[in-house]
DNA sequence: GTCTATATATTGATAGAC
DNA sequence: GTCTATCAATATATAGAC
């Protein structure tokens, strides 16, 4: 996951691979027959951690606004990560729908649908259940479009900025 | 250009380029001496075709919004394809700063600053002088996620919502 | 399960004939 | 300017010893 988000899936070796965990070149295909398995184990574990971080919100948090801005926040606290190498997801998406690989792309296009749901869930406990599907668009809209203009301009502020104004507005619901 | 943003920079090869060009592959070392040359030479080219686009549109339309109406317009015609590869210049951006050409990637993000400060030049027309920066990072913001969202989610429809939205609301300033 | 060694294919890049 | 031929490096993947 880590070398696939900072180098991206092509110009990641196996080779590096096993470097990275400490074991032979040839020992990485006893556990992966080939690269794409482990493009979908790396979209996997990234699907798996956010559905760990939505049920923790889930479960610390009553009111919707907190888990909303919990979530807020840890885009704040991945913010230098996200400016230097984007959106782990997006990314490995955006790569592999345009190479063979389509399925790994959809599972990774999930993890967008879970973090979409699970925000609509949030403003239907609001109240909000006519406008959550057109909010939580938007909301998404918003933190990828920061995320991505970080990462191009190399500048945190576009997406400390706009976390911090979706933190006010969430709370003013 | 094609090729890089339909295949992604790094899953193109000069094999394919020559091949694209209807020559042969030794042939293209005679025009670029690296592959990073004709990177540079395709982020030049984005540059320059988005100039002229802001020159046409300035020459054309004397009214800012409809200026304005004019580029999202351009992004709604081109839905289809930024759907399928996602935008050419985050695209390309994204890809090589990742990579060890920093150099092409910082022209890359430059296309992103013209085109903020052609926004931005417009809402000062509009006598949005004060609040102009942060319009036009707004817009930039609004684009590039749904952009990114409709090609993930390989539907359209995020970007042409968005786009039509933008629209109806640059016409109410 | 882990390792070394290697097969096979493709890549960016070069040399030199024409 | 265009071509053929080829180098050298690197990639994914496999075979088989231990």
């Amino acid at each position: 996951m880590k070398l696939f988000w900072e180098q991206g899936y092509g110009r990641t070796s196996l080779a590096q691979i096993a470097d990275e965990a400490c074991v032979q070149l040839g020992n990485v295909y006893y556990y992966f027959k080939t690269k794409d398995e482990i493009g979908a184990a790396v979209v996997q574990y990234l699907s798996a951690q956010n559905r760990t971080m939505q049920e923790m919100w889930n479960a610390r948090e009553p009111d919707p606004t907190a888990r909303l801005c919990a979530f807020f926040q840890l885009i704040l606290d991945s913010a230098p990560g996200l400016m230097q190498c984007g959106c782990p997801v997006a990314g490995i998406c955006s790569e592999l729908r345009k190479a063979k690989t389509k399925s790994v792309a959809e599972q990774a296009a999930a993890v967008f649908v879970d973090m979409q749901i699970w925000m609509e869930e949030q403003f239907g406990i609001l109240g909000k259940e006519r406008e959550a599907q057109e909010l939580a668009t938007h909301l998404l809209t918003l933190i990828q479009g920061s995320i991505l203009l970080s990462h191009v301009f190399h500048d945190a502020a576009y997406l400390e900025n706009e976390m911090r104004r979706l933190q006010s507005w969430v709370r003013g619901l």
